[in-house]
DNA sequence: CCGCATCCGGGGCGATACTG
DNA sequence: CAGTATCGCCCCGGATGCGG
């Protein structure tokens, strides 16, 4: 990027970071961890191959990321963030923070959408509002062909993670706007179910991590 | 913007507020409050007017910022962050948490400073040791055409504010890196005035607020 | 299939000039 | 003071090609 030749900590913040598409590109590897080039690719649908090399290069020369070669017997680069490019996690947390209420209104026509992309706003809504009680795990499927994500709870946090989930107290199924509905606890499960949300599995799992304002 | 297209929270931020010049517009209008257009062009040296035109119309779109009519006697605009523009505080914030240590190195040649861009730095380096004592205000002079900063203690917190003070305890008058370096407390008093910083005043009250990692 | 490089059209951006 | 007008450039987005 073009710096902004200003000797201010935020203008040279966003001199590495405040081009476009990079802070996706953090976000990515923030949410994936450790992959390959054609897995960013994937999780930033609209961005342009050449694009996403230049940013990689640009945030390697900047200490953001690092490269390494994966084991024999597959060929592939792996990509990672480097501890100053995990440094950028708050930065990251503010943005979503301030994002959600600008997901409220569900997604307009033509966005792409990723269930991994859920996971700030798990974080972020639910609570373990009883942890001394056994741990609850719930899997939320926002699509056929792609991975789950799993809600866990772990030691009065709450955690989301993509992947499978063995025995999960609760599943939902729907779309992206209305398992975020039930998430945020703008809806409650009845009216998400009448919404066409399916739900298999221990309400009260859902209502043990779902946010208190289900009261207002 | 022209829209990520990703039904993402992080995405949605971005397409509000990941314009460039944007997040420093947002910054301008945070440290320094209600202002004029003409305030923020001297405040963010190099952005073209148009753009900061077409920015500040689609801030306010976007409910981020309000423009006023000021008083009769003075016929000027006066544009202001919303509630919904003040909570980007803590992305801000988490830019230039993460943009400090970019700064070490100095400025680089032909990059523009205005004092005011210290008051991150300046809440973030430093803390009140002895909050039982009486209040110390601290002046820093980066340059003699600008606005100095004042450092005051309140409470145990550090605030900066751009404006004079009447009887502050310490005055600092240097370049920005060389104030930076003390306020860091990556240099010590001596080494810095012997670099040229000037220092007027109760050293104690510098040292009362000054990172303790002078130890190291 | 992975990880790019290259080419090309369009528009955002930057600088300057100008106006109510 | 507070913008609008204009213009060249380069970044961006989309498509394609290509070596490993």
């Amino acid at each position: 990027m073009r710096s902004y030749g200003q000797y201010c900590a935020i203008a040279r913040a966003l001199d590495v970071v405040g081009d476009r598409w990079t802070m996706l590109i953090i976000r990515e590897l923030l949410v994936r961890g450790e992959c390959r080039y054609t897995d960013l690719r994937d999780g930033l649908p609209g961005i342009a191959t050449n694009l996403l090399a230049d940013r990689l290069r640009a945030l390697e020369a900047a200490g953001v990321v690092t490269r390494r070669q994966a084991a024999p017997p597959v060929a592939a680069v792996l990509l990672t963030l480097t501890e100053r490019g995990r440094a950028l996690q708050p930065v990251i947390d503010g943005l979503g923070r301030w994002g959600i209420p600008l997901m409220v209104e569900g997604p307009a026509p033509g966005d792409e959408f990723r269930g991994r992309w859920l996971a700030w706003p798990a974080e972020l809504f639910l609570s373990d509002h009883r942890p001394e009680e056994a741990a609850v795990a719930i899997v939320l499927r926002t699509s056929a062909g792609e991975a789950p994500m799993v809600i866990e709870t772990v030691d009065g946090a709450v955690h989301a993670r993509e992947g499978e989930c063995d025995e999960p107290d609760a599943i939902l199924t729907g779309t992206p706007h209305t398992i975020l509905g039930v998430l945020s606890g703008q809806v409650t499960l009845a009216e998400a179910r009448d919404r066409g949300l399916g739900f298999e599995g221990d309400a009260d799992a859902l209502a043990r991590v779902q946010p208190h304002a289900l009261a207002a």
